[in-house]
Formats: C-alpha cells, structure tokens, sequence
DNA sequence: GCAATTGGTTGGAACGTTTCAAGAAGGAGC
DNA sequence: GCTCCTTCTTGAAACGTTCCAACCAATTGC
C-alpha cells in the first residue's frame, strides 16, 4: 500500500533527494521543479511516512502526557491546554490516563520511551518515581504535571496544594466551624497529602479547631457519595460542622448523599468546600464553594518547560508553583 | 543515544536475527540463548525503536480518535471505552479533539494518515467528509463515533438519536406540555439535529404541540446559560412550558440561568430534559431529567468494528445503532 | 554409513525517509 | 576559450527493525 517518495521521483523524473528537498527545503529547489514536484504529489496523493521520517530524525514529534483520571475535568482541561500550546510548537500530544495505577503509568511510560517521544508529562504515582529517573536519564525528558518532586531533581509545574488546603479550611474556620472533616484519598496521591496537611496547618492556629481525615479510596462521586451517607447517620455531637473535600468530585458526591437524605440544612448543619473548581462546581445542587486552580495555563506551561529544557538540557530546573485561589458560593 | 539491537548482538555475541527473535518469537530460539540475550537487554537498558518496527511492519498499533470536544464528559467516557478495549488488542489510542472546527479535523487526520495508524474513529463534522473517503480509499479503515454515514458507506456505532429525541419530548408531552423549545445548534452537527427531528416526530403526533427551535453556536454550559436568559425574559404566554436541549452541558447551563434568576419553577413553569446523562446530571441544582447513552461502550465498541474491518476489509460494513434510554429525575 | 529431517542460527535485504559530499550546468570575468 | 563561481541536482549511505532463505549440526530412519 501507499505512493513512496521514490514513486514521486520516478514520476517527476528527478532523484528523491529533490523530492525530499520540494517537502522540507523548498528554497532549495528551483521553482519549475518544486512545481513538477508538487503536481505529482498531489497526482499520485502521496502521503509522508512518519514512521521512516522518526527513525531518520532520531526522535518523534509527540509528546505523552500521563494523568491520573481522564473523567476528572480537571485533567481535561490540563490536558486540552497542553494540547494547545503543542500544536504552537509544532508537536501533537497523547493522553493516557493511569487511574492511579503504577502498572498503567509504568505501560505508557514504557510505550511512550519505545516511541522516542520528545518528552513526558506526567501526573505520576509513587510507584513511577524511579522509573521516572530511568527515562530521564536515558535522555527523554520528563516534566512533572500538578505535582513537585520531593528531591527537586524534576522540572514541574504545580499548584501549591498547602495553600489550597489552608486556604479552603481558613474558610470554613471564619465562619465558626470547628469540627473539620477532611475527605480524600489515597494519602499516597500526593495533592491529597499536601491539601490535608494544609488543612490541619489552618485548624493549628485556631484553638479547638481539629481536622478529622475521612479516607476515600479515590477521588471520585461514588467514593464522595459513600462518605456522605456514613456522615448523615452520626449524631450533631460527632458529626463534623465544615467538611472540605479533595476534589470536587467527592464533593459533589457528599452534596448528593446530603441533599438526597436531607436531613442535614447546608451550609448551616453541614458546610462544604470542594476543590478544583471544576465547570459543574457552579452547577450543583447547592452551587459549591470550592478552590479553583488554573487548569488549561498549567497544562500549557509544562508544554513550555518541556520545550525549553528539550532545548537546553543542561539548565537548573524550573518549578513554576500557582497560587490557588477560593471561589465562594453557597456551600461554605 | 541509544542502545540498539546491534549492540546487544555484538555483546551477546550472537547475530541481530537471533536478538530480534528473542523479542518477538522467544519459542524459536534456545532456552540458554534467550536467557544470555535477555541478561544484555536487561543490563544495557535496551528499549526497542517503535519508529524502526513501524517501517519494517508499514503501519502502527495505535488508533486514532477524533472528537468533538474533550471537555463534553460524555467524549472522555467513549474515549475512556476505547482506549480499554484497545489495550485488549494491543492497540493504543490517540485521542484528539476537533472542537467541532472542520479545519482542526482534517489536520488531525492528515497526521494520522502520515502516521499510517491502523484506524481512525471519528465524529467527523460535515466538512471532512469528503476527505475520510480518500483516507478510507487510501487503506485506513474509519468508524463513525455517534454519528452514521449517510450514504452507509462506512461503519458506524451510534445511538438512535431520532429516538432520543422522541423520548424526552414524549416525556414533555406526556406531562401535559405543549409548547416545547428544543435548544441546540449548530445543525450541522447531526446529532443535534437527529435529536431535533426526534422532538418534532413527537410533537407531531400530538395535537396542539409545537417546537419552537432554539439555535446554539455550540453545546457549552455557557451557550445554555444564554438561552436561559433570554428564555427567562419571556412572559408567561409566549415562554415554552417544556425545554428540551441537545446535550447535558446546555441543560446545566440553562438551569444555572432559570435558578440564578429565581423566576420560574422548575418543573412546574417550565420542564427540563437534558440529553447524555453525564455523571453531573444527578448533582445539578435539581437533579437532571436526561437521556443516557452508552458511552463506554460505544468507544469499545467503535475499537470492535474497527479490528474487525481491518481483518476483513471487504465484509458488509456494520453499523451498530445503540437505543439511548430516559433517566426521570426531577427537572422534568 | 548415507540421506533425510529437525531445530537453531545467521546474514543480508528491505521498509521510506533525510542528509551530505560530490557532480553538473550555466554564467561571469578576463 | 578558459577558469572560477554559483546554483541546483544527484546518488548513496545511514537510521533500527523484521523477515526469510540459506546454512549448520545433531538426530533419526533405513
């Protein structure tokens, strides 16, 4: 299947390296000739071979990008941003996704190096960290999404998750709540540790304060529903007053199993306050107060760093931290 | 950079034949030989070069998906489907987004083409049309996501969106409304307009219905919003009592205006009937009366069709048609 | 003991590009 | 008419696999 380069030449009556030359150094060839060139190509409808261009060139014009949960729209939005500015540089981008699973991520990382990418992002879990390292050093480069390596020995752009956790439980503190749930996991994701730890960070400095850890064993509606339904049938005394959640997700999970039973007046019995601040946040039931973090431009900048130290390996490696920032509705 | 299978044969002292069978056919080669090989592999960190086996096999095993638009929950839950069922095959997925931009499409599947993927699933608009059918006679199959070709000439899985239609205004009619809006656009999306022909089968069949069509630049939470408002602005006499909209994205929109705005009840003023029964239509300020559509498994299914016209090209072209199913909540 | 068979291994061609040194053609200068 | 420049164009060598015909031993059959 399929016209070849050769079958242009043959055709044009000129050698392939013109051929070659016509598609990629057209100032090289005279005029009439790209012309010809041009006019069999179209003739024959030639298409290139990606395939035999990369194994010339040594490297591919993808780049991977590893998250965590493709239904989560944050990711979506990190993703279509990293998409974006790929296509600006001229390189087209793969989503995968690992729900959280080492054994997903350590597959596309290992398809990702068998296709030479020109980097990897990845939102990684605990148990990629050293494959992670094996990739770098056999020379692809890695930039981590949403996430700070412990040892700075990555670049990365993130969220400062503390913040977030502080912020959202300061919050729920101003308003006078002191029973603190906190509602998330696994601990072994690392945004859930840092909000948490933000979270009791907050809950420290106002006396009586105290932070409850509600584990989950992910970050979806299900798991959010379950929790809420088991917080509904404690009594006033040892159910939390403020709860704040991972992510939205578990969040609008809660907000379901509360207002679906009802016996709970929100935010008066029972405040709430999600993360992420995804579209639907502002949808829900009871519309969420929640912690909003610039998805699409953190997507977007890990394309950049990507680029930038593809260019210049040698460089210190850049973290770029944003800020989050409370978004207030009625939940909270 | 880069070990490559000479060196391994240089190291193991065998012929880069014999490596190679290790990789792909160990049962032809000695036990002790495949361990020696194997022991090199291991300590020299070889990864195989995707590009050099793709030009030797003259295609890929990756399969390419075009969608509409990656941020429509209902998209990621098909992509999610066929990037499973592709694992099952041993294929990966690439998924792009169109954002329903004919121009963003045919780049898409220019790079497909030139990466000889073994097949493309797209939700084509109506302007690449044209172009599929050069990439199908070209030799790479297509499938139609959620959408049928017209002409039947290339397979499909879709869901009966006429029926769709027909379900949630029935649902209107049946609760006594008579003036039905159906908001969505642009028409030259098919589904919207299947899910609109749907709404007028229905209204026809009943006398004293009408629907009155309200036409979307696109199917955004943020379009719905609009027509919520001006929808709001009505009064009483001219307002619609049953709102019937393309997608759930709208239907959030729209009830995000009828609630901020406070004037009308829902669903005792005026009704509402969202379409995909994304995992947030049972979380919305009130939860979503919708029609479901099996997502997951359409893009499972669309991995199906694809494998299967690959290994017999020149069998009768399938065309799966899901029956999409009303979820009653309580908007309408 | 010789031919035929089996199981394992080898060497080299082919896949379709890109690149680059070297060649050809056409002008300009003298 | 000769040399010396340009400006294009060519031919062949990579890139790293996989595949296949040929080869080689070691059996087996008679």
């Amino acid at each position: 299947m399929g016209v070849n380069m050769r079958d242009i030449a043959t055709a044009a009556g000129v050698s392939m390296g013109t051929v070659s030359n016509v598609l990629n150094h057209p100032e090289r060839v005279s005029p009439k000739l790209v012309e010809r060139v041009q006019s069999h190509i179209l003739r024959l409808g030639y298409v290139r071979n990606d395939a035999a261009r990369q194994l010339r060139a040594g490297r591919s014009d993808t780049v991977g990008l590893v998250v965590l949960d493709l239904r989560n729209p944050f990711f979506t939005e990190v993703a279509r941003g990293a998409e974006l500015r790929g296509e600006e540089h001229g390189l087209n981008l793969m989503v995968t996704n690992s729900d959280d699973r080492t054994y997903r991520e350590l597959t596309h990382i290992d398809r990702f190096e068998e296709q030479r990418v020109r980097g990897v992002l990845i939102t990684p879990t605990p148990g990629g960290m050293e494959r992670l390292h094996r990739l770098r050093d056999n020379g692809t480069p890695v930039v981590l999404v949403d996430r700070e390596s412990r040892d700075l020995s990555f670049p990365s752009v993130s969220v400062d998750d503390v913040a977030g956790g502080y912020l959202a439980t300061k919050h729920l503190l101003d308003s006078g709540r002191r029973h603190i749930a906190f509602v998330g996991g696994p601990l072994s994701i690392r945004q859930v540790a840092d909000r948490l730890e933000g979270a009791q960070k907050a809950a420290a400095e106002v006396t009586g304060a105290t932070v409850e850890f509600l584990g989950t064993p992910g970050l979806t509606v299900g798991a959010g529903r379950d929790v809420g339904r088991t917080l509904c049938e404690r009594d006033a005394a040892t159910r939390p007053d403020g709860v704040f959640s991972a992510n939205d997700l578990l969040a609008v999970g809660l907000l379901q199993a509360f207002v679906m039973i009802g016996k709970l007046a929100i935010p008066d019995d029972i405040a709430l306050v999600g993360y992420d601040d995804i579209d639907f946040a502002a949808s829900t039931v009871i519309p969420l107060t929640s912690v909003r973090q610039p998805a699409e431009i953190i997507g977007a900048t890990a394309v950049d760093l990507l680029v930038e130290i593809a260019d210049n390996p040698t460089g210190t490696h850049d973290r770029v931290v944003f800020q989050p920032e409370l978004v207030i509705r009625d939940t909270a």
